[in-house]
DNA sequence: CTGAAAGCGCTTACAG
DNA sequence: CTGAAAGCGCTTACAG
């Protein structure tokens, strides 16, 4: 069955296109009797105004263009679902990019912009150059971002509290009495990570703690180098009894390093994650991490884009949404001294069969 | 600045619109000389024609429409991976739908048949039934599933090999000396765990080894329940030495378990997922598990919805996809008798503080 | 090989 | 409140 037009319609209902057009796009000028007719006329027939001739007609377009990252996190399909729900209640639908690596993303973009295809352009940004977006914003097409870095842009913009978040981690820990607390970084050179890193020390601050500089560890995305670097942190004198991790990825490498050195989470050393990526409720035992709540940014972004197309241009500076603090496992009271004794760890290669934990004699059974 | 038109080109290039028209259909009809007069005026113009005229001109659309579950899983992101990829290469865009639950499924299917947006539909399928897309299908739209349940159908699709998948975990466990090999199933009610469990018996067979029906373990989307069938199991006499899940979730369940039940993974109890999700590198041990090809399957659905469209009706039933087994540490050589004991497991919430396992005085330590 | 004309299915002033 | 007409930016026979 070829499919109807607005002329069957207008014929079927004994009108011109013209008046179906009127009802179509909800014209008041229209006489209700007529409209309902028509309406009525629309529904038997299944009728639905092609998109094409709409979009010509009306000179744009019912799309979102939405960039996200080419890798398969758990992170983008939640922010996916948060735009999704919301653009779902508006009349556009979403055109998915997705971007792999810097090079094609200028040309993408660009590829965007020309198509003209897009009403406004929704990204979940990685580690990526902010230059091609600020420039098609200027040139007048909407954007807003899902920024997860927290790279600076005057773009609107929604992040995750990630000062405030590392400061409520801090006031979870100190509250377990704990005062040795390092913290393993994520790589600096990414604003969210300055902010963590201010959270950790004025959370420190707030609990009247002195930092030691010592207790700070450089970041690495290489998980043995971090393993390395807390190993050589557990073996001091004056080990944390608490570490947090500027991200859940970190956290595991953090609480395999706990392991390693014959120390148990948290009854020794209490770890704390951000993110809450799906994995950190299933990680043994599950991590207590700062939540960021992806699909609501996705939401809160999609919301500020329609916003942007609708011309309501509230350029208000980012979006902090609030982060909470999910108390898992691996977080208790601080021990008292004096500390179990960390055991050097196997140099090398780990050959010999793994075992759970360095657990000796004196170990208390839950039975 | 306005954006430009085909008039503009042809005036640009002293020709018509018609043949300006002729040069962006790579007719042969067109003089090479004034075909690369053409693309030249229009590369140095930054024309590209607008989607809307075309697609309202050619009665067909640049679309494809791409259904997923509103799931934030790794497996929804990294089937787009791949699904994205190679419509990359195509002159379609994907136009990204989420569909929740059941009852707003339908409505959607209705909704992308009416629109007429799509000029395809890629369908990454769930829990849900087929027959919309079965009667979508029949109506002349083409149709291409990542079937990730194994749902029967007709339509084009793509899945795992859950049953060779299976088999060769079978063959890891008894080349590692396993005979006492239990099988925790995952929801039998999808084809996909019935497959797996097929692959489970015949993998046995295969070994010379008589199933005993006390080592299959039925499934549950509830890990707690899963927590609580594996410790009856590891608590007989003649418990398993390995235990291969149905998927990786459960994996993790029936590593609690183990852990629970105070033995070790691999030392006393081999484990084996099955999906290869993200998380299951990051467990500790990692996890030994049959990887489904994700971004694969997205990739070879995507190929034969294009075909599809071409009109390449190649309708040979679905395609299989090889899964591969990922050993990591989960699994190793079976123990030798006798067993170490089981340790009853703690009645009720556990509200000691969780050790890490439990291990007794005579543990080495690989130090 | 190139151009003039009609048409794709809508919208939007403009008359009435 | 309704209709006739022109136009959105392309494509596609049809002439030449």
């Amino acid at each position: 069955m070829p499919k109807l037009t607005i002329r069957d319609i207008a014929q079927l209902a004994g009108l011109s296109k013209s008046t179906v057009s009127l009802v179509l796009n909800n014209s008041p000028k229209v006489d209700p009797d007529t409209r309902d007719r028509v309406l009525e006329v629309m529904r038997s027939h299944n009728y639905t105004p092609s998109t094409a001739a709409t979009a010509l007609a009306k000179g744009r377009t019912p799309f979102i263009g939405m960039i996200v990252p080419g890798l398969t996190w758990h992170m983008v399909a939640a922010v996916n679902w948060g735009v999704a729900s919301v653009i779902e209640q508006s009349p556009y639908e979403i055109i998915l990019y997705t971007s792999t690596n810097e090079k094609d993303y200028s040309s993408l973009v660009e590829r965007i912009r020309a198509s003209g295809l897009s009403a406004g352009l929704l990204v979940v940004t990685h580690d990526q150059s902010l230059d091609p977006l600020e420039k098609l914003h200027r040139a007048g097409l909407p954007v807003a971002l899902v920024n997860t870095l927290g790279t600076p842009s005057t773009l609107p913009s929604v992040q995750a509290d990630n000062y405030e978040g590392t400061r409520t981690a801090l006031r979870h820990l100190a509250e377990l009495g704990h005062v040795r607390i390092a913290c393993v970084q994520g790589l600096m050179a990414y604003e969210c990570c300055q902010e963590r890193y201010r959270g950790y020390l004025d959370g420190l601050a707030e609990a009247g703690i002195d930092p030691d500089p010592e207790l700070t560890v450089e970041g690495s995305f290489h998980p043995p180098t971090i393993r390395e670097r807390v190993t050589e942190l557990l073996a001091r004198r004056d080990r944390p009894t608490a570490i947090v991790a500027q991200n859940d990825n970190t956290a595991y490498a953090v609480m395999q390093a706990v392991i390693d050195c014959g120390l148990r989470v948290p009854q020794d050393v209490s770890v704390v994650g951000f993110d809450d990526i799906a994995s950190s409720a299933d990680t043994h035992p599950p991590l207590t991490t700062v939540r960021q709540p992806f699909p609501e940014m996705g939401k809160a972004a999609a919301r500020l884009l329609l916003e942007a197309i609708d011309g309501a241009t509230g350029d208000a500076g980012p979006v902090r949404m609030s982060t909470s603090l999910i108390v898992r496992e691996s977080t208790a009271r601080a021990a008292k001294k004096p500390y179990r004794r960390a055991r050097p760890p196997a140099v090398g290669p780990d050959t010999t069969p793994r075992t759970w934990s360095g657990l000796g004699p004196n170990v208390s059974r839950n039975s």
